[in-house]
DNA sequence: CAAATTAGTTGTGCGAATGAACTTATGCGG
DNA sequence: CCGCATAAGTTCATTCGCACAACTAATTTG
């Protein structure tokens, strides 16, 4: 679904690197570290090309050879291939309305650093949460950066509309940001030195890191991110789908009843109004900062107005989002942020309404169930799509040229 | 947004089919006949290659040589490029519930034929209206393939639920058809003997047909199609977004009042109920079947009925596409159908909608248009998707193999 | 009419993948 | 314990598409 604006003529060039990003890939998306042969039958490529191929990754610090597997019948034993850690790395970045913070993310997954604060930042001073989220980054990177590790880029993930294009946060109604230009932000100090500096919408992102966490099914299903407000993401195929300007995902200004209660952003009804945690934790009598926990809590204890306060939430996400599901053919939904802990009381209210008003329901029941990604899973997608420039052309990071005749960095004297 | 199952390996011959696409579709989508050079210059292909593979579309009858234009400065003239007429067409077919038809299109965008059948087709024989598509098929690829016109393949838009990965029309409400079979249909007589036979929604169809209206422009936009029922279709960069199985863009059964009137299919307050053909001509005073020029008189003749329907389905419509635009991130409503004609009168509520319930209107407000491509879209829209699949890769039709030496059909001897 | 300019063509060289033969390393059966 | 079957990985000549540069062709300009 996305093509640039002119697709340029391939040359020789293009073709090795499609391919060297296939092979990466293919050993990154496998759920068993594949062998070189393995790539070669997968990708239909011979023998002899995925060979060079896997050579210039091994070389470039992306992939790494495990001790050759024996006992698995005749033959030369294979030697497995997997994604190699400690080479390189992206940060994920994230300012949310109770927290802000950071993740430092691997190529083989694992997480080298990480840092939260929580905090409330309801009505918050952009320029104060900006430093502290920089003098984090800082921080990481030069942590990350002494163990020798190679930073590819930093992603942020903010709670609103972005304009990822220009570089303009358009508007966060809960952190009451409006029209601020990060571009200057991500000019300057430890994002001067990074190579990738993204931006982009917290449930498109943390939609991401919910794809990869499957990589090797490639799923399509819509996430929803249950916070204070309402955001949501649309996976196809294992790939997020942004939008033009990265404005998609605004789930939470769906309306649900076209006449009710009036909503800060001047409609009338919307979602975030019965299913936002604002309305969600005022509704069964509690302070709209308390944390989940408490809900929980009271729910157990069978408090009839958190009962009311959460089945209204979970019929008013089933409407809108079977609105989504008429819209783009999609048969799962997960559910994310605050919704998480509450999937076992929210999910059948919500499978109802998608059952009684999503028009293919009736021969393919949409599925729905909780994030299997962890907690601040938003940070983790932000890391991860900055990582994906790098499995998008593995030659512009150092796999292009050809491996080096042998020992250590004594190249181009 | 879109990849295959896997990837195959690019060998060069890849690299040959992505160029000659390139170079096709760079003449194809240029506002004006464009030369190899100018080809060569917005691709970033050498004169040489472009040339050459130039030459093999030509030979292929895909692309031909207008005569030299002089005039235009200096320097030897150039020859302008075009979509050669004349020798690929394509069959797009439709059954919609007021009329059955199909048109032949040409590479070069000219209608070769048209067959036009307008009955209500209301609870219809599902056999009855196929066997009349198939011989209207069968004469309209008789008629062209008599001219020498190779016929590359037939598409069929249908107005409900198709499945296009298994060939099944899932449900088409108001035909009243369900669970059709209708790969069995396309393996029968005109159909069989065509390379390419594919299934479709109309909305997407329709939608596909507008895109291609302006193709040098690769616009984004929503469009909508209503008829008895409402269909939509997702048009992001050129590129229509089909969903996975084809379901995408049911509209008509997005919930517009959560409480509302039940609609047929089992939910309440659908759009349909509100916007549909039969719900604005009821609301108006009139038959369902009526045309849509007696419902524009009693507009006309300021029918505070009329007046007060069609405002009816301009919120109800507004409301649906605002919870789509917040979703999707597209800033242009095309309206198509029945709305068409009423567009002027139905304009000014859906923006207003659009304008209060749409988070970034704000600062992008959503621009609401009648479609550019005439009548019957649907079909146009089949018969250009279909001559996709020749765009897509010409080389497989006849411009792969070297141009032969010269005369005529004399190779391979 | 010569010089400048642009379009299109020709031929050489390079690079990336193929394919077949080869080397390496194991299991298995006698 | 040896030799054969098997499979993984490597080597090298071949193939093929594109780049590059030099060339030819056809026009405008002075």
């Amino acid at each position: 679904m996305q093509r640039m604006t002119t697709t340029p003529g391939a040359r020789q060039a293009t073709l090795r690197r499609h391919n060297l990003r296939l092979v990466l890939r293919e050993v990154l998306e496998a759920s068993v570290p594949p062998s070189r042969a393995d790539v070669a039958a997968r990708t239909g490529l011979t023998r002899a090309t995925v060979s060079a191929l896997v050579d210039r990754l091994v070389a470039a610090g992306m992939l790494t050879e495990l001790p050759p597997v024996t006992g698995r019948g005749a033959g030369r034993p294979a030697v497995p291939l997997v994604a190699a850690g400690g080479t390189f790395a992206a940060i994920g970045l994230e300012i949310n309305v109770s927290y802000l913070g950071g993740r430092a993310v691997d190529l083989s997954g694992r997480t080298l650093a990480e840092r939260l604060e929580v905090r409330d930042f309801h009505q918050s001073s952009p320029s104060k949460a900006l430093d502290l989220l920089a003098s984090m980054a800082r921080d990481m990177i030069k942590e990350i950066r002494a163990s020798g590790v190679r930073i590819v880029g930093a992603g942020i993930a903010l709670p609103g509309i972005v304009d990822r294009e220009l570089g303009t946060l358009r508007l966060a109604p809960n952190l009451g940001w409006r029209d601020l230009q990060l571009a200057d932000v991500l000019t300057r100090s430890p994002f001067s030195s990074l190579e990738v500096v993204e931006l982009a919408n917290e449930a498109n992102l943390a939609a991401w890191a919910e794809a990869c966490a499957h990589p090797e099914a490639r799923p399509s299903f819509l996430y929803v991110s249950g916070e204070v407000g309402i955001g949501c993401g649309l996976v196809y195929d294992g790939q997020v789908f942004q939008g033009r300007r990265g404005w998609s995902g605004e789930l939470g200004h769906t309306t649900v009843q076209p006449d009710g209660p009036p909503c800060a952003c001047g409609s009338r009804g919307c979602l975030e109004g019965y299913a936002g945690r604002d309305a969600v934790m005022t509704g069964a009598g509690l302070d709209p900062l308390t944390p989940v926990e408490d809900l929980l809590a009271l729910l157990e204890a069978g408090s009839a107005d958190a009962g009311r306060a959460v089945d209204r939430a979970g019929w008013a996400l089933g409407v809108a989002l079977a609105n989504a599901v008429n819209l783009v053919d999609i048969d799962e939904v997960v559910l994310g942020g605050f919704y998480a802990p509450l999937a076992e009381r929210l999910t059948p209210a919500v499978a109802e309404q998608l059952q009684t008003r999503v028009l293919s329901a009736a021969w393919s029941r949409p599925r729905v169930r909780p994030v299997a990604s962890g907690q601040q899973t938003a940070m983790t997608g932000a890391a991860l799509s900055v990582l994906q420039s790098l499995f998008d052309d593995p030659s512009s990071w150092g796999a292009g040229a050809d491996a080096p005749p042998s020992v250590g960095s004594a190249a181009a004297q």
